[in-house]
DNA sequence: TGTACATCAGTGAACGCGCGTTCACTGATGTAC
DNA sequence: TGTACATCAGTGAACGCGCGTTCACTGATGTAC
């Protein structure tokens, strides 16, 4: 019975995850305490210090469940559709229906920033690769021309486009879009470049 | 000589908006401390609480005065283009370069947040409208059926659009694209959305 | 299996400090005559 | 123009509190025999 310390040691980070994510979910990324989030998962606030490092890596964990969720969701929407156009304009769907039904997760993947001087672990990083896989894959069918970097790099721009299109939107710091007419700008974005990228080629 | 007080006042408070812009130009808007821009402008720290109603207010003039520096860059770089298409790519030129080397002032604009519940002021809002008009312009040529409320919203989509591409690079969240790319990516981007968008007219 | 000792996860009170905002005071500006 | 009083911008020490992180302690888990 050598590992029971490693058995409630990954029980305790998975109760200080989960509390975490229902008080981002909850109240945003903003008002996180460390003392609510360990009253929450039933320990000592000097418990999430032997579970992480500091709270921040507290918030990387649960952006990286964040991510694991949305992946979860555009694969499901994704099912059964051969179309690349079409995937795409699913892909900009899902992503916004994520945006508001999960909007302070959502929120706290961009809101959040570590201190001065501290990288990203790459263990964070790369569970950011799927978004750009998801796009990379139709693209490449509209763009048969278009190979590995070049396509990564136009992948991110398209996500960069429809991401500001959403959080500008959602921010309000602007004027507010109605949210049918959000789903329509995007959908004429997204159809646009589509038809565009192979367009451009023929 | 019945307005010195006033002038006074205006001084002061020009002063303060100065030594925060200095301030946020230098080390970020998260840095900014009442302290440092007090004694900066020369003033006690008090003094902030009679010329602006709290910190907040006075990051908003700031922010004013980075997007009135933006609209004088951008009209300087448009003059005497008269092709809509080339403007577009102007534009978002433009909006990149001064990204690029106000990187922190630009970076305010959409950091700053007011505390729960506060609306953004009327008189602050309305700065940004030439952002939607300098594209709007452009846009109507290309789109002559396109008109009022239409036409702002897919401007305001195309800014978004343009601003999520250069504010993810340059945030470094994801990949990070060298300089060279970003903008030859813009350029595509833009170049496509302007032929696109009179080419599902015709 | 049982006992004695070693380790270390977890505790929670205390630390430490940063920092926006207030407020009783004073001295410069404005007003009345 | 000059004097006496009134006002109010500006002062800066003090307030207040929020909150992440530490650390001496203890009790549960692991190890040796």
């Amino acid at each position: 019975m050598t590992g029971k310390r490693e058995l409630k040691r990954e029980d305790l980070k998975a109760r200080l995850i989960e509390a975490a994510r229902i008080r981002i979910a909850e109240s945003g990324l903003a008002s996180l305490r460390a003392r609510d989030v360990t009253q929450d998962a039933g320990c000592a606030l000097g418990g999430l210090y032997t579970a992480f490092r500091d709270l921040d890596e507290l918030v990387l964990h649960v952006n990286s469940a964040t991510l694991a969720m949305l992946e979860g969701e555009l694969v499901r929407e994704l099912a059964g559709e051969a179309d690349p156009a079409r995937q795409l304009r699913i892909l900009a769907h899902g992503y916004l229906n994520f945006a508001l039904g999960q909007r302070n997760l959502w929120a706290a993947l961009f809101e959040h920033k570590l201190p001065e001087g501290a990288e990203v672990p790459d263990w964070h990083l790369e569970k950011h690769l799927f978004l750009i896989q998801f796009i990379a894959r139709p693209l490449a069918v509209l763009n048969p021309q278009m190979e590995g970097e070049d396509l990564r790099i136009r992948a991110l721009t398209l996500f960069s486009a429809v991401h500001g299109i959403i959080s500008i939107s959602l921010e309000g710091r602007f004027v507010g879009l109605p949210r049918g007419r959000l789903e329509s700008e995007l959908d004429d974005f997204v159809s646009l470049l589509a038809a565009g990228s192979t367009a451009a080629r023929q």
